[in-house]
DNA sequence: GTCTATACCTTGATAGAC
DNA sequence: GTCTATCAAGGTATAGAC
């Protein structure tokens, strides 16, 4: 009697956590990309019904805002270390951003399609912790062509790295080893920078 | 009576031409997107039932497979005048082609996406038109850095055009004048190729 | 070769009971 | 906050009459 009287008091209460959901969400995407996430298959993961996810967030676009953010914090940590550790020269700097970014990027390319090759960030013009991500290149090319040119310096090399890596994650590149022309023009562009 | 009679025999007659079709599907493409085209519109637009359509290739990849050969080809032959132009300087004709193919990627944007930032290409590895298009910059950076590296230099240089258009395509580089970025990158990625 | 009609799938999102 | 039920779109593709 008291088992099914406490029953039916737990029923319609709190079943999701926010964060255990945005958790859900980019493991999901993370693993089979932005595609696979639909309302239906996100509360069947979690034993809910799709209807009361929009309990928690405004719509999907909200929630992939989540799981962006999320994942451009995490590429931002790791460039930020990879930087620290080839310090002081900015040289070996940008070389380590771009290895680690390109490694981060390869494991993770579902998130990295959904931050970098989709449509155009939500908000304004002003990302939130986009600033962060590209900090440390910005600081490395400073030094490297001065203040003037550091932000074309830095678009140089991000486009340089990011279109290799989507070439990659596309496979409009399997031919031959890639690690090859990647190292080679990553080594290229930075000494022509450098002088 | 005579032309009521030739109105029933002309029912159920040819009224798409393939060309036609394939030429509406681009201009689809080209204007709207890749999402935009679907079958009812595409039927719409030629005023003729979806279910048509059929009759005219498998199914909708191969649609798609037409269009994008089609756009490939145009790209090859801009890259292959760009190139001949400003022979026989390797490195002018990189940079040229290099100017020619954002020119070309931020004009065309929507079967540019369609070529190069969408799923891998159907075929197994080697696209039909794809060999035409990387001719003339595998032949510029062979005189460059020789054939030992041709191919690998190859790799930057598309990588670091690809990347910056596509950065461009998707709004991830909207603050300050991406131009300067792009000359500059491509100069110096040339330079450093060549040494 | 085109037509009508339809089967069958997917999706995001909402209304109202509990 | 969760539930059931449902809406309103959109998509690809097929069967069979003409």
């Amino acid at each position: 009697m008291y088992k099914k009287c406490t029953l039916l008091v737990m029923a319609y209460t709190k079943k999701i956590d926010h964060q255990e959901l945005v958790a859900c969400a980019c493991k999901l995407v993370e693993q089979e990309g932005v595609e696979a996430l639909s309302m239906r298959r996100l509360a069947q993961i979690l034993d809910v019904q799709a209807s009361s996810l929009y309990n928690h967030f405004a719509d999907k676009s909200a929630l992939l805002a989540e799981v962006a953010e999320r994942g451009l914090y995490r590429l931002a940590e790791k460039l930020e270390h990879a930087s620290a550790l080839a310090r002081p020269n900015p040289r070996h700097q940008i070389e380590a951003m771009g290895l680690t970014y390109r490694e981060w990027a390869l494991q993770h390319s579902h998130i990295y399609t959904l931050l970098f090759m989709g449509a155009p960030p939500l908000e304004g013009d002003a990302p939130p912790s986009a600033a962060a991500t590209f900090a440390p290149m910005l600081a490395a090319t400073a030094q490297l062509v001065g203040e003037d040119q550091a932000e074309a310096a830095t678009q140089a090399v991000w486009a340089f790295i990011h279109g290799f890596v989507t070439l990659e994650l596309t496979g409009h590149m399997q031919r031959c080893l890639p690690a090859e022309g990647f190292t080679l023009g990553l080594t290229c562009l930075v000494q022509g920078l450098g002088r």
